[in-house]
DNA sequence: CGGCAAATTGACACATCTCAAAGCCTGTGG
DNA sequence: CCACAGGCTTTGAGATGTGTCAATTTGCCG
């Protein structure tokens, strides 16, 4: 249940086994989601903080007039909702790309844990900063970059965070988000974002059919996208 | 010196006298810049982290090609580099909007004082915790916001953060910003920028001149930006 | 008064959106 | 095994939005 987290925890700083402990016995409920469901609700107050166990989810924000805007993927091993344990009242509501499997966690247990382990609670606080990094990179991505170098820059980032989890073969993973959610995710169109992928396979930089995207060249994509993976935070150290 | 940290904790949670006075008493190196100047640079690995006292500050990132992006506005009170005591790798620079004086204080003494008082620890968590908050209203604002939009959602979001410190007058605030840098923060042109505004001003929305911002009428302001303040915490409770 | 940074304007090229239709793939029922 | 429905992808065409370039104006400071 904890083992892609493990590894996220892991690549970042020394996780003793004793912490490793601690967090297998967190306290957890276990819930499946189909394609479009909330797992976390915007305006909710979470008495609990969700784990992303299989599959993809999103954190989603809707104006007024019905427009979305994604402004995160997660992925297996993310501690997606470690916000809310600060945050309250949630700001963004998560769903699911696709069915997926999420672990759910009371605050009270963490909070504990924290407070007994402060080491851990240093790296529950560093995956929330790294949240924070990632959507910086997006910022950069939607007020900066063409929109094929925004996309290339999203396969990327997917490409190495997969990686982290086990989750790539060679150099293919899958993703099985549709044109219309990559386009929330980009801010664009959903007909743009068709035009614009078309342009990436005919620039061979990668393939993606039936959700599942291929990587020709890693280092072109990222040459292409000036894509800079110090953000995702990937080297092990004390923290 | 920690005034206004204190004002925005205080916003947010109580805060104990004992906890005050930790704050206050730690070791801090004070330091002025200049409009330009970087408080943090991109790709450092800094040895301590930085409050802003006086005046503006940004997250700044800059692609090969010249381009820049700010990814967050600071202001007084604002503990920005909170997210380098996690992050040790900088993935952006900071930098001075107009004059600025910053507080600098060590990594280790931070670390120290949250394993001692855990939840003043929670609170600067927190405090990263709604950075994040504010980036991702920053990208759905990039992402699915009109220009006249996301420029009133972010004069919105200015006014009630400077509201919390004690930076507003009546109607109207100090924001030294020139048009060049409000563009590399909504991620448009100058000149877009530009036009944008005036159009905001033949809307009677608001009036901007002199690095000094007016709003005439703050609910018609909320209305037309579709802006929520939910993601700035601005209740107080637990945490 | 002269000089410089910032704000403003105009004209034109190009990027992106919207609307609407067609094509493709997959699962289901007959 | 085939026909069909529904969701996703792809295409075309015209309307808008936004960027770039280059010039002008404004405001402040020495």
């Amino acid at each position: 249940m904890f083992g892609r987290l493990l590894k996220q925890l892991e690549r970042r700083d020394r996780v003793s086994e004793e912490e490793r402990l601690l967090v297998e016995r967190l306290p957890v409920t276990r819930r499946s989601f189909q394609n479009g469901q909330e797992l976390v609700q915007e305006g909710s107050r979470p008495g609990e903080s969700c784990l992303v166990i299989s599959g993809f989810t999103a954190r989603a924000q809707l104006m007024r007039d019905g427009k979305r805007q994604f402004t995160a993927v997660h992925i297996p091993g993310d501690f997606v909702d470690l916000h809310a344990l600060m945050l309250k009242i949630m700001d963004h509501s998560v769903v699911a790309l696709g069915p997926c499997e999420a672990a759910f966690i009371p605050h009270a247990s963490l909070i504990a844990l924290i407070e007994s382990a402060p080491h851990l609670g240093r790296l529950f606080w560093l995956s929330t900063v790294i949240d924070a990094a990632i959507q910086r990179s997006w910022i950069t991505n939607l007020g900066r970059r063409s929109p094929s170098q925004h996309i290339a820059h999203l396969v990327c980032e997917l490409y190495l965070r997969l990686e982290v989890v086990g989750l790539v073969e060679g150099p293919s993973f899958n993703f099985s988000a549709t044109q219309t959610e990559v386009a929330d995710m980009v801010g664009l169109s959903l007909v743009h974002v068709n035009r614009t992928i078309q342009e990436l396979r005919a620039e061979q930089l990668l393939s993606w059919r039936n959700g599942t995207i291929t990587i020709n060249d890693f280092n072109r994509l990222v040459s292409y996208a000036d894509f800079d993976a110090t953000y995702l935070s990937l080297n092990k150290e004390p923290r």
